[in-house]
RNA sequence: GUCCCAGUAGCUCAGCAGGAUAGAGCAACGGCCUUCUAAGCCGUCGGUCAGGGGUUCGAAUCCCUUCUGGGACGCCA
């Protein structure tokens, strides 16, 4: 692990340097240079040169001949750095060493052991399409699960799924007026959010068809037969044909409970808040008032209707109550950031202390040509078609590359839906992704498919070798190009940590994807299976489809052995 | 109007708890399949890091400001 050897060369300095500079602020300073000349890890001589009133050359070259130690094949004082080359031999001998026993433990963590974190993901709206929105909440949801399991937490996965509110009504009437049971199971999902749509187009011009919608939801609340049924109905056909992406995605739930599930738990809230005084009028609404900085948040409407933060308090105290997590992460678009911000603070002024431990973790849109995707504009893409469409591509290119690959429709699939998670979790959560169909379509470059394209090579190495269970000895000559990868592979495991505690697989992406490149790289030059030092090459090979593997299974994409 | 976020190569994005020559992918152009899968590899082209101030030995990175784009701002979720 590279953190070791960091700390490794901070102690050699340490003895040297150890009243002006603690190991801890060595260790802080010391980083990894950009160019491969300037060796493995950099240690800058800046501060050194204020405290001892020399310049910073000076210092790197007196204190670099000081230096000693095994690990490191020498100390090279280069301007106002010291820049320090590991001992390559030994450096790999040990990695993959420790790849090759752990295997897919490799790059584990334990620092989350015995806490519960529960993650807040997906989280569609019934009778509406799954969105491109609701697939990166999905995707980067699950992929921060994975990364948390990794690092030792036990995670419960929820999917909120938005099945009650006006919209029922409005559904309903719709369904009432010109729906059909037919082409409701037929596509339930395509055809529901055409009735929803067509509601709205045709509200413009018939007013009372909004009274319509308003009674309809009323009687769903008052629990009349016909209407819940409908409601039970639409939910059960929501659900299923989500399901159908869900098992596409390899994405799995531990609860469903939706917003209906918290009808019945929304009034003690409102009653605590009532006995704790926190509750105030204002414009004949209940607000909670927060500081300044922040909005009131609106628990009951003029007609004494609950609303979004009414719900989510109620689900939080329940989750709280039922799983006793340690942290609860809401993973939802960043335009939430204030609903969050209002909820956590609700419930500190309610005097759960462990609302801090509550995280929403925020992420950009998805744009078209820049802008929002709307509904109304009819610009929202089905995620369903996006899919089929991919899987397509994905079909048609191993037509052309590889005819005789055996199941070529499940691999298609693992590489479709792979290119659609990967374009998704390169990107740093927060940005905003522009949506692009070609971009989504191409499988080179920095893509899912290229990560799985180099790891089924490898593969295909490995099971050309005789050597089941290569070990790397040490003795071979660790060229520039293995050295590449085999620093990679060494930074696997701190790049795991990372990408947990800034959530945000995208730093794991990178990982992956520069690991890959570095192979290519290599595979492109070297011939594995002739010549020399075959075993350590097989061995290398090995490591890197094994750590390849683990973390696109981290990111929620699967590696085909062949494709 | 108030508050947040972003502006880096033609396009999509990395880099941003300050550090040594600003990086990928795509697109364009030119190479590499008689030997481990060409979904690959190698090379060329391409950047006043939105503009202006400041802090610092040092700024794409931190602070201020202007411009541009986006989002959020009480009865939707």
């Amino acid at each position: 692990m590279m953190k070791t050897y960091t700390e490794r060369y901070a102690e050699t300095l340490t003895q040297k340097l150890e009243p002006s500079l603690s190991k801890e602020a060595i260790i802080s300073l010391i980083e990894v240079p950009k160019h491969r000349g300037h060796g493995d890890l950099a240690f800058p001589c800046f501060q050194l040169a204020k405290e001892w009133k020399r310049s910073p050359q000076a210092i790197a070259k007196t204190l670099a001949v000081q230096l000693n130690d095994p690990l490191f094949t020498s100390f090279q004082a280069a301007g106002p750095y010291i820049n320090a080359f590991l001992n390559r031999e030994v450096v790999a001998q040990e990695t993959l060493t420790e790849i090759l026993q752990k295997e897919e433990d490799y790059g584990a963590h334990d620092f989350g052991e015995g806490q519960v974190i529960v993650l807040d993901l997906s989280s569609p709206n019934i009778a509406k399409p799954f969105s491109m929105g609701h697939l990166r909440s999905t995707v980067i949801g699950n992929a921060i699960a994975q990364l948390a399991e990794k690092c030792g937490f036990e995670t419960v996965r929820l999917n909120y799924i938005g099945d009650w509110g006006t919209q029922f009504g409005k559904l309903i009437a719709a369904y009432k007026r010109w729906g059909n049971e037919e082409a409701v199971k037929r596509a339930p999902i395509a055809e529901l959010f055409k009735l929803y749509t067509r509601f709205h187009t045709e509200a413009v011009q018939l007013p009372e068809l909004e009274d319509e919608g308003r009674y309809w939801f009323k009687e769903l609340e008052a629990g009349n037969e016909e209407a819940l049924s409908l409601w039970r109905w639409f939910r059960e056909e929501s659900i299923q044909a989500f399901n159908a992406i869900y098992s596409l995605l390899g994405v799995r739930f531990d609860s469903l409970n939706g917003e209906a599930f918290y009808n019945d738990k929304m009034e003690p809230v409102v009653t605590e808040l009532q006995e704790k005084d926190l509750l105030e009028e204002s414009d004949g609404a209940r607000v909670v008032r927060l500081e300044a900085s922040i909005p009131p948040a609106l628990i009951k409407k003029k007609d004494g209707a609950t609303l979004y933060v009414t719900r989510d308090l109620a689900s939080a105290l329940y989750r709280k109550q039922h799983y006793h997590f340690d942290y609860s992460f809401y993973v939802a678009g960043n335009e939430q950031t204030l609903h969050f911000n209002q909820l956590i603070q609700v419930l500190k002024k309610m005097g759960y202390c462990w609302a801090e431990t509550m995280e929403h973790i925020p992420f950009g849109m998805i744009l078209k040509e820049g802008k929002k995707m709307s509904t109304r504009q009819g610009k929202v893409v089905f995620l369903e078609q996006v899919l089929a469409d991919i899987i397509q591509q994905a079909v048609q290119n191993i037509r052309e590359k590889n005819p005789e690959l055996l199941d070529q429709e499940r691999v298609a699939e693992q590489v479709g839906v792979g290119a659609v998670i990967y374009h998704d979790l390169k990107h740093h959560r927060q940005n905003d992704v522009e949506f692009s169909y070609d971009d989504m379509l191409r499988f080179e470059g920095n893509t899912g498919p290229y990560l799985q394209y180099t790891h089924a090579r490898a593969l295909s190495i490995l099971r050309k070798s005789k050597l089941s269970k290569p070990v790397y000895k040490e003795g071979a000559t660790v060229t520039d190009q293995m050295w590449e990868l085999i620093t990679q592979l060494t930074y696997f495991p701190g790049h795991i940590a990372d990408a947990f505690e800034w959530r945000d697989p995208s730093l794991l992406a990178k990982s992956i994807y520069k690991i890959a490149q570095c192979f290519n790289h290599y595979y492109a030059h070297t011939r594995i299976l002739v010549g020399g030092d075959q075993e350590q090459k097989i061995a290398l090979t090995k490591a890197t489809a094994i750590v390849i593997k683990e973390g696109l299974r981290l990111l929620g994409i699967q590696a085909p052995e062949e494709m």
